[in-house]
DNA sequence: GCCGCGTCCGTTTTT
DNA sequence: CGGACGCGGC
């Protein structure tokens, strides 16, 4: 007998070969940061086919789209499969790999018609969604001063992923207080207008898909025997409802792998519940639990600080700590400026004179509003740069074309007319959508009924062009045929930037024109509903820009570099001072603050500012605890007497 | 119906 | 400070 292992056993230290050879059982791999958690994840899959388990068989759950990609990438890589332009997780016979919103669609699409769910549905994102609770304010004459939409929204939506119905909401809270009563009144329109407009949000995703397997025993034995093989990435921030989710596609067979690692929740602010995590060997009885603690990843000194910081919290597991053979390496750098714009170009400039290639190197922050004085630093010292997260599919442009195809394909959905009927203005207002939507056309003037009618007449058009043509065919087309191409190019140089935008979404349709047709349409309106914009493989300008990565500390998750710069390190900041104190949750900022460190292969470098503005006024600012937190023996400041001013003995 | 101007408000973090 | 929204004049 051959006792020899294939290669790729070989490269894995001893607990990892033990995670990825545990094929039956739930197992929970407890990973810290840098441990070569996706490596294992990858490894795993691979094996399973190898030992026969066809990789259809196979989901693979991931926490963003771009993960999702590059694991999907990764093995049909080792298979030696070519992937060609398909882009639905299962194609090509690799295993089942999205996040869990992609699979909730895929159940929804494939199960759903059995509870009455539209074959071809749309998906909100919160803009939408805030529309449609401002809308249903209107309607319930509720002054969104007095309770803003997204509070609501907030409110729903954490109803929604902890699986609670509105009957149910109203029966618990409906007369519980005036507040409560304006959600459950404005949760009842806004339904309405979901189902109205074919559109389903978020917290659909998941939860439609745990009421269709809850409730229809013949789906769920199905779905069961589609995928006898469950993997799970980053357990510790699935949701209550993502939790049963998986539990009711595990099954009796409990084939679940879940890796996780508790220093790393950040998204309980989404509903996530470490509580999955916590009852997991309950839940699952006979679970295998490895833990890994070697750290690949970061020098000694980085392992080191990371480990000083996160070990402060007290709501975590003591035991795990990382360690790593690398080498000490550099020690970490501080760097306090007067104000912003002084850190950002500190920044640019520390970045110019080190030697790591652009590629390998990331700024971090904590809020989006940072962004902007990082990035004219690197304009500034011409640096070229990505800046994720800003929000390609919330451009009014993009918006608009997204608009006009989502209402080309239902022509039910008001909130798409009345955003494509603007876009180029065509002389058709509120009042006359008003009447249209009404049924008065008869009050219509002559001169509005001939413009109200070319615009259907177009979007009749564009309605049969979209039953045979590929997607980005038909975007194109939606492009001319909607006037916005002749209004840009009238525009000047603004105009061209944001044809150019548009141009980069037929790029992204074009992936779907394997299925020409309202199926590849409305399968590419989907994935750009639930694409990211922090991931910049869903952009393909994006994507081929190269240079420093600039990003916030959520976005950075997962992801490692060279060179890593934390900036903004005050406190109010970093830790990030929350208008909500029952929100408040300072273990979880440490967190946060314990993913950014993480990320640095080599050198760490914490910047603050001494002044910070704040919605145009300047602030002082006090540098943020966490830098307290690292032992001083790990530190070198760039001045010796910048030291005891910042760490305020 | 459109556009410009003034006011008000917000900012965590995002699939 | 800057984006979103509303009001009022054209």
């Amino acid at each position: 007998m051959d006792n020899s292992l294939p290669p790729y056993l070989e490269r894995l230290n001893d607990r990892q070969r033990e995670a990825v050879l545990a094929i039956n059982g739930p197992v929970s791999v407890l990973a810290g940061a840098g441990s070569g958690k996706t490596a294992v994840l990858t490894t795993r899959t691979y094996h399973l086919i190898r030992k026969g388990i066809p990789a259809e068989k196979i989901l693979a759950v991931t926490f963003t789209n771009k993960a999702a990609r590059e694991m999907r990438e990764r093995i049909a890589r080792m298979l030696d499969v070519h992937e060609g332009r398909d882009r639905r997780p299962g194609a090509y016979g690799l295993p089942f790999i999205a996040t869990f919103h992609g699979l909730g669609r895929e159940l929804l699409e494939t199960y759903g018609s059995i509870m009455g769910i539209p074959r071809h549905f749309c998906v909100y994102d919160r803009d939408d969604s805030k529309s449609a609770i401002r809308k249903a304010l209107k309607e319930l004459e509720v002054d969104p001063k007095e309770i803003s939409p997204a509070a609501i929204l907030a409110r729903i939506s954490k109803a929604k992923s902890e699986g609670m119905t509105l009957p149910e909401f109203r029966e618990k809270f409906g007369r519980e207080s005036f507040r409560t009563r304006i959600v459950a009144e404005a949760w009842t329109k806004y339904e309405e207008t979901l189902k109205k407009e074919k559109a389903l949000d978020f917290d659909d995703l998941i939860m439609l898909p745990v009421r269709l397997l809850e409730r229809h025993e013949d789906v769920r034995e199905l779905v069961q025997k589609r995928f006898t093989y469950l993997h799970i990435d980053e357990y510790q921030d699935t949701s209550v409802l993502q939790g049963r989710l998986v539990q009711l596609m595990a099954g009796e067979k409990q084939n679940l792998f879940v890796v996780a690692d508790v220093d790393q929740a950040i998204y309980t602010w989404r509903n996530a519940t470490i509580e999955n995590l916590l009852s997991f060997s309950e839940t699952y009885p006979g679970t295998k639990t490895i833990i890994l603690e070697h750290n690949y990843r970061s020098t000694k000194t980085i392992v080191e600080a990371a480990n000083q910081i996160i070990q402060i919290n007290q709501n975590r597991n003591k035991d795990k700590r990382s360690v790593t053979n690398n080498p000490d390496g550099e020690r970490i750098t501080i760097h306090a400026a007067g104000n912003a714009e002084e850190e950002a170009s500190w920044v640019a400039r520390e970045v110019s004179r080190s030697s790591f290639p652009l590629e390998e190197v990331a700024i971090l922050y904590r809020t989006n509003a940072q962004s902007r004085a990082l990035e004219e630093a690197f304009l500034h010292a011409q640096i070229p740069y990505r800046l994720l997260g800003t929000r390609f599919f919330d451009r009014k442009e993009v918006k608009d074309v997204l608009a006009w195809a989502r209402l080309v394909l239902e022509p039910d959905r008001e909130a798409d007319r009345i955003r494509a009927v603007q876009s180029p203005s065509r002389g058709i207002g509120k009042v006359t959508l008003g009447k249209i939507t009404a049924g008065r056309i008869e009050e219509l003037r002559p001169s509005d009924r001939a413009k109200v009618e070319s615009f259907e007449k177009v979007v009749r058009e564009l309605g049969d062009a979209a039953e045979t043509l590929p997607p980005s065919a038909f975007l194109k087309l939606v492009i001319e045929k909607s006037g916005m191409e002749t209004a840009l190019l009238k525009e000047g140089e603004e105009g061209q930037d944001r044809l150019e935008n548009i141009k980069e979404l037929g790029a992204l349709a074009s992936r779907h024109d394997e299925t020409p047709g309202r199926d590849g349409i409305s399968a590419f309106l989907a994935d750009s509903a639930l694409a990211s914009d922090q991931d910049e493989m869903d952009r393909p300008l994006e994507a081929k820009k190269k240079g420093v990565t600039l990003m916030t500390v959520h976005a950075a998750k997962g992801l490692e570099f060279d060179m890593v710069f934390v900036t903004g390190l005050e406190e109010g900041l970093f830790p990030h001072e929350n208008m909500a104190e029952e929100e408040r949750d300072e273990e979880e900022e440490r967190r946060l603050f314990y993913v950014a460190v993480t990320r640095a292969k080599k050198r760490l470098v914490l910047t603050l500012a001494r002044i910070r503005r704040v919605y145009g006024t300047d602030f002082f600012s006090e540098p943020s605890q966490f830098l307290r937190d690292i032992d001083p023996s790990l530190v070198s400041f760039l001045e010796a007497d910048e030291y005891e001013d910042v760490i305020q003995i």
